[in-house]
DNA sequence: TGAAATGTTGGGGCG
DNA sequence: ACGCCCCAACATTTC
């Protein structure tokens, strides 16, 4: 007798190694994978313009993996429920599974049409693959979730340790063809061509993220070193990998693992706890996507800008580590983490701009915009958020561009109307002398914007909008 | 995963 | 030789 076949239903998960619902259901005969392109299901924050880039690429590559592996990927558009049924009731398939999310609204998405096959008589089979640990999994002794970092990262280090990753299954089709769509017709590549920049920079699916993750033992040698260097190739850029599940945390956290014993190997072991942090606090705590963790930050006097968004989104600040910051996030679709505290200090502190149209301006930016590690990253900055940096830590730009771009290579790879300023100059440019701005080309106000704000008095200005919060 | 202001210390120039 | 001052370097506190 022929074994009924499983539909996997893919959603963040585009892998076909170290992914436990697809081995499950190739375990049990033959798979049907799919994936439903449904933008309406993810409440405020549909993937924006970036995202959409790589989840096109990702899903090819995915789709090319699958079709090699004998199983062929099924694209669809709609509504999840509808179409897994409609495969379901194809292919004769009386089993549905898939790996769970931990978004406010995907969860919602995945309770309906959990209970939504159900009632179709259908069995439905969740599993995890996404995170190192559950969200409910950690809690402190009261039974709460943490709000500190410290004590929620070494909580995680007292749970068992994660599983060893698994390979990709052997996989059987179905017997039944079923139809789905092309790649193209989920629309989710731009009408207007500019994504070459993220074309060179990245190469989304599993292969790629493999690649990238060869890259990491080199990495962890010098990370103490060079994580905080944007000039520097210092950190994995594994990111927006992590994010579309092209690789598992698993992966990651036992390539690590199998390093040398070193505070690098620690230091970037906590940045997947960072990680972990971000969903356990989302999950816990649905509303902060949108509104401040501390309530108080509700009543803070924000003075809406518009003009003064739009400087900060073009890069012309006046600031160049921030101006060579934002232009590299437009260009590439990534910006390097310390970059990201900088730029986001700069928004909501000195500029008094609401975080959330930054963390708004990220999202349809970033390759890499994962709406738990967005909120954690722009609370934190905000100093709204659980663990968040205090209200009066404000970064100097001068100073961080010094310490961490101190050749202003990184500067000088995104900013070409400065490039000709030397390293004591390119990062302020508002204090050098004519003579010198007109060796290397610049004109203040012209070629390269003259500061937006001063930084000492809207730093002055910061401290006392937060020191007026009711507290 | 701050920066600035303020305080302390100690070397060295100088009368 | 000694006290005084300056100030860099470092530490602490304050925002």
């Amino acid at each position: 007798m022929r074994v009924a076949p499983t539909v996997v239903w893919y959603r963040q998960d585009l892998r076909l190694q170290d992914h436990p619902a697809l081995t499950a259901a190739a375990g049990a005969g033959p798979v049907v994978p799919v994936y439903i392109w449904a933008p309406q299901d993810e409440g405020d924050w549909a993937p924006g313009a970036a995202s959409r880039w790589w989840l096109h690429h990702s899903l090819q590559a995915l789709g090319q993996s699958l079709a090699a592996a004998g199983a062929p990927l099924v694209w669809r558009v709609g509504d999840p429920l509808t179409e897994l049924r409609q495969v379901a009731a194809a292919v004769g398939a009386t089993r549905v599974v898939y790996t769970r999310r931990y978004e406010p609204a995907a969860r919602e998405q995945g309770r309906r049409v959990a209970s939504g096959l159900a009632a179709a008589g259908l069995s439905v089979a969740t599993y995890p693959g996404s995170l190192l640990h559950e969200p409910e999994a950690v809690a402190n002794r009261s039974g709460d979730p943490y709000t500190v970092f410290t004590p929620f990262w070494r909580a995680c280090g007292n749970l068992p340790v994660p599983a060893a990753p698994v390979a990709a299954p052997a996989l059987q089709a179905a017997a039944t063809a079923v139809e789905g769509c092309r790649l193209e017709e989920l629309g989710l590549l731009p009408r207007v061509a500019w994504t070459d920049g993220l074309a060179r920079t990245w190469e989304p699916g599993e292969a790629g993220a493999a690649r990238r993750l060869a890259r990491l033992a080199t990495v962890l040698q010098r990370y103490d070193a060079h994580r905080d260097r944007p000039d520097l190739e210092g950190t994995s850029r594994l990111s927006p990998h992590l994010h579309f599940g092209e690789i598992s945390p698993r992966q990651v956290y036992h390539l690590a693992l199998a390093a040398d014993a070193t505070p690098d190997r620690q230091r970037f072991l906590a940045e997947l706890g960072w990680r972990e942090f971000a969903y356990h606090l989302l999950y816990h705590y649905p509303h902060t996507a949108a509104a401040p963790l501390r309530r108080e930050f509700e009543q803070f006097p924000w003075q809406p800008d518009p003009e003064a968004l739009q400087r900060w989104q073009g890069g012309q600040t006046g600031y160049p580590l921030l101006d060579a910051a934002l232009r590299q996030l437009w260009q590439t679709g990534w910006m390097h983490n310390r970059l990201r505290m900088l730029v986001a200090s700069f928004l909501v502190k000195d500029l008094l701009q609401p975080w959330q149209v930054g963390a708004r301006w990220f999202w349809d930016t970033l390759v890499d915009a994962d709406l738990a590690c967005n909120t954690l990253g722009w609370q934190w900055a905000a100093g709204c958020g659980a663990d968040a940096a205090p209200y009066f830590r404000i970064f100097n730009p001068l100073l961080q561009a010094r310490k961490f771009d101190p050749a202003g290579d990184f500067v000088r790879a995104f900013l070409p109307e400065l490039a000709q300023l030397g390293p004591a100059d390119i990062q302020a440019p508002w204090q050098l002398d004519a003579a010198v701005l007109a060796a290397a080309g610049v004109t203040l106000g012209a070629t390269y914007p003259a500061p937006l704000v001063d930084h000492a008095a809207a730093r002055a200005r910061a401290l006392a909008a937060f020191a007026a919060l009711p507290r």
